[in-house]
DNA sequence: CTATAATGTAAGTGAACCTTAACTTACATG
DNA sequence: CATGTAAGTTAAGGTTCACTTACATTATAG
């Protein structure tokens, strides 16, 4: 009664519809994935997509699970990469904005109304999401306290929130200037003052004041 | 040929119709933003809109205009105020949070696609105000460092970025959850970290560690 | 009192969408 | 071969909205 590891052409097709999805999502908006453009995205008929799925509110919420997985799956990556703490940090915050990069389908759900308000089940989905990567990050914090990288006079939780934010407000104005901007390239800048922050200072770093 | 000092009634009803959508905003959305909700909550026939609106986008945009000019003056009312530039930080920072936490309306229309992809002049002036907002801020940061409160090996556009940013993601989690917790004290806990982590660091702080 | 501005009522148009119904085709299984 | 299942199509139902138009009514200022 094993499930087969082939996927099931059902299945494939499932896939099909959510990348459509998110790419349409990227380039329209949640408003302008309508059923009749994923059908044509897909090459399907619109009908067909019924076949698949119960309706447009499922395929949404599949479609934002995909994201909230690989997400969690990028900082499971850098969390098994042997490197300290602190550059573990820098590059989970840059992978991150590096996936979005290519993905402006995830903005675009973040900030619509769907995951705000009508879709219940997206919404707690997605706050999960990011208790499960800000405790990731608070982790990561408390390492680099322990080896004596990084300051130890401050709340693991207010940081882990604060990166969050640094990466928010990337997006916001990256969204709202169209993605008119390199989104890593910007990271960059801000993780270069983030990590001043955080580091234990060096008499080094003292005198310079 | 100037304009009188005293309101004419149609600009009265011009601002009831204002205050009755980002209510409205507030409560469902931008996507429960009906017409004939707002004729409803105004207390005027839906016909009636459109004597004073040319159509809904130009309702909506005069309400993100009114935000933006709020929280403009917000700021200017800390800046005018007689206290340290850190100080100004803080009072800036934590009225930000308690007039959003009165207007659930600006998240809902910060977080709605009305806002990111529909009405372009929206979008153009939202992030005109977020520059504002940030060169302000930028401005007390240069000051604090002059002053010696703030240490001077950070770059001030990333400490604002990063302040907005911890605004963005209290305000975040704040929607998702559907508005159940206190903004302004959660904010008091991030300010207290934020704070620490940009002081001039003190003997006393540095033999803790 | 009267002209003008503001508002109400009511009916309707047209477009955009999600969803369902009815029917067909391909194919694997017993 | 007979049958059941999954996948497909076309066509249409039904709803929700933004916005319009025509005409009647009330309020206000001069």
């Amino acid at each position: 009664m094993r499930r087969p590891v082939v996927k099931m052409r059902s299945d494939v097709r499932r896939e099909q519809v959510v990348q459509a999805a998110l790419k349409i999502v990227g380039k329209k908006g949640v408003g302008g994935l309508t059923t009749s453009a994923i059908a044509r995205e897909v090459g399907v008929s619109e009908a067909n997509l019924y076949r698949h799925f119960k309706n447009k509110e499922e395929i949404l919420f599949e479609t934002g699970k995909g994201i909230g997985a690989a997400i969690r799956k990028n900082l499971e990556t850098v969390l098994a990469s042997r490197v300290g703490p602190v550059l573990k940090l820098k590059r989970a915050f840059l992978l991150h904005l590096e996936f979005i990069e290519k993905n402006e389908g995830i903005p675009r759900l973040g900030f619509s109304e769907e995951m705000h308000i009508n879709n219940k089940k997206l919404k707690k989905e997605f706050l999960k999401n990011i208790e499960v990567y800000a405790a990731g990050l608070e982790e990561l914090f408390r390492e680099g306290q322990r080896q004596g990288a990084i300051r130890k006079d401050v709340d693991r939780r207010a940081l882990a929130a604060m990166l969050i934010g640094m990466v928010q407000v990337l997006v916001l104005r990256w969204s709202l200037s169209g993605f008119s901007f390199p989104l890593k390239s910007e990271g960059m800048k801000l993780w270069k003052n983030f990590a001043a922050c955080i580091a234990i200072e060096h008499p080094a770093r003292r005198r310079s004041l």
